[in-house]
RNA sequence: GGCCCUAUCGUCUAAUGGUUAGGACAGCGCCCUCUCACGGCGUAAAUCGGGGUUCGACUCCCCGUAGGGUCACCA
């Protein structure tokens, strides 16, 4: 960048949560600056006193250091007031701007004193470094509004101020910003700042095409998803895709990665729809990678540890990596579909003999006795494989024997183990429960016989 | 409506004048298999329309059309 120290700027309004919109655009500046050696600003575009939270901005902050982003510096608007009151002196001082009497804006029975900007209406042209060269006839802006009073500057004077003192490069930004840059262009030039270079970024819509917004039906708060169960590297390797490309047919992306290969020029034009099921599917990669230890951690075990035994939470892991695309989905799994894992099942004749409806000549208690008997000779921890390897021959015996299909044997085995019509196959199941409970599930299911 | 931006499979995108237009997610089919899930293989699916420029357009230009953004003393 011409050899010039890049810096980029992360300037939320912390008038709401942090929007998923407002943490991708906080990506980029991060992977920019970051790329090329340069800082990143903090900036907390608090100059609407009404709306804007101390909490909101906590959340905010929060929020980015979650995903992994970081920054070299932290400012306030709000406390950057004396600089933009002197700053608006200066310019009505040197006729650029004048202070107009008018009728306040929500209430026209009282005047007030706004700030205007003398605008000559010259034709605007920028060049975005993602969209080309961008003009604009100014005319139609007229002598528009910098400040709601002598001391009160308003969003387009304040963010002119604060690039021009921090320095700022490059404006990384949304596309809804376009049409701002005219206006904040002028003010720089009043004040004799010079021009950064400028990037609008393409908007993330929802599936009907309008801007992604609580009404979408999506989550659009970054801490929802975090809450639910997602991955700080899937969000940000599903954000990062979401309007940009590494050029190659590569998409899992670490944030360490994505800052040495993230480029402006991979950066799409055109707007991108949110895709939750793809954005499942990324996590899922991201979660797969964690190591079993790591995976347990996330799945907040105090809330396991009462029903389920330790060892058996941890041999559930791979079945849950398999199975789960976020952490609420892994909880689902153990409280349903791997729920047998840790508490021993229900079980109806009917669904027994499903495979054999009538029992035919009695053969199902016979084959569950056959497993029993083989179970004996079995060490207590014996691997999916290894049992595999002792039953399966028994039920290809019994596919011989009695013209059926492994099924006859395999379906009730799994059943009595799962009491669930669909759940892991049998040997891993043998597996994690351990011969011993193995065995006891098997004799309960043989009481079935009994009556 | 004015102004501005955009336009490749349903979605995210690759291909920056010459490719059988590639990949991923979702879909479908087959295989694996007692079920579920995973996995493997395969399949369907796109260059918005019309004009140019060029030996040759997804790619460059113009016009339409469509979608989006923005028109605050909110950021």
């Amino acid at each position: 960048m011409n050899g010039a120290r890049v810096v980029t700027r992360i300037p939320p309004s912390p008038t709401g949560r942090l929007h998923i919109g407002t943490a991708r655009t906080a990506l980029f500046n991060y992977l920019f600056a970051r790329h090329h050696g340069g800082r990143i600003v903090f900036r907390s575009e608090d100059t609407d006193r009404t709306r804007s939270t101390p909490e909101f901005e906590q959340e905010i902050v929060n929020g980015l250091r979650w995903l992994g982003l970081s920054w070299d510096s932290f400012s306030r608007q709000s406390e950057n007031s004396a600089r933009y009151t002197a700053l608006l002196a200066q310019l009505v001082e040197e006729g650029k701007a004048y202070v107009s009497r008018e009728p306040a804006k929500d209430d026209p029975m009282r005047e007030v004193e706004v700030v205007r900007l003398k605008n000559a209406g010259r034709s605007i042209m920028f060049r975005d470094e993602i969209r080309g060269d961008i003009t604009f006839d100014t005319t139609e802006l007229g002598d528009f509004v910098i400040a709601r009073s002598r001391t009160d500057a308003v969003y387009h004077f304040a963010v002119v101020v604060d690039d021009l003192d921090s320095g700022v490069t490059h404006v990384i930004r949304g596309e809804d910003h376009i049409s701002n840059t005219p206006r904040q262009i002028l003010i720089q030039e009043a004040l004799g700042a010079p021009r950064p270079i400028y990037a609008h970024l393409p908007l993330i819509l929802d599936e009907r095409r309008a801007k992604m917004s609580k009404r979408s039906g999506y989550a659009v708060a970054i801490m929802d998803y975090r809450d639910e169960g997602f991955l700080p590297e899937g969000l940000v390797n599903y954000l990062v895709l979401l309007g940009w490309s590494p050029g190659g047919e590569r998409e899992d992306f670490s944030l360490e990665e994505l800052i040495k290969v993230f480029s402006i020029e991979g950066v799409q034009k055109s707007a991108a729809i949110w895709n939750r099921e793809k954005l499942l599917s990324v996590n899922q990669r991201w979660m797969r990678k964690l190591s079993d230890k790591d995976f347990l951690q996330q799945l907040e075990p105090p809330r396991f540890k009462a029903s389920w035994p330790s060892r058996q939470l941890e041999l559930a892991v791979p079945l849950l990596k398999e199975r789960a695309r976020t952490f609420t989905e892994a909880k689902e799994l153990l409280e349903g579909e791997l729920r047998c894992v840790a508490v021993a099942p229900e079980l109806k004749t009917a669904t027994l003999t499903a495979k054999e409806p009538s029992d035919r000549l009695g053969i199902t208690a016979e084959m569950l006795r056959a497993v029993e008997a083989a179970l004996a000779g079995l060490t207590e921890n014996a691997s999916p494989d290894e049992v595999k390897a002792l039953i399966m021959p028994l039920a290809d015996a019994q596919e011989a024997k009695s013209k059926g299909s492994r099924g006859a044997m395999l379906w009730p085995l799994r059943y009595a183990l799962s009491g669930q019509e669909r759940s892991p196959d049998p040997f891993t199941l043998i597996s994690i429960l351990g011969t011993q409970e193995s065995v006891r599930r098997i004799q309960t299911a043989l009481d079935c016989f009994k009556s």
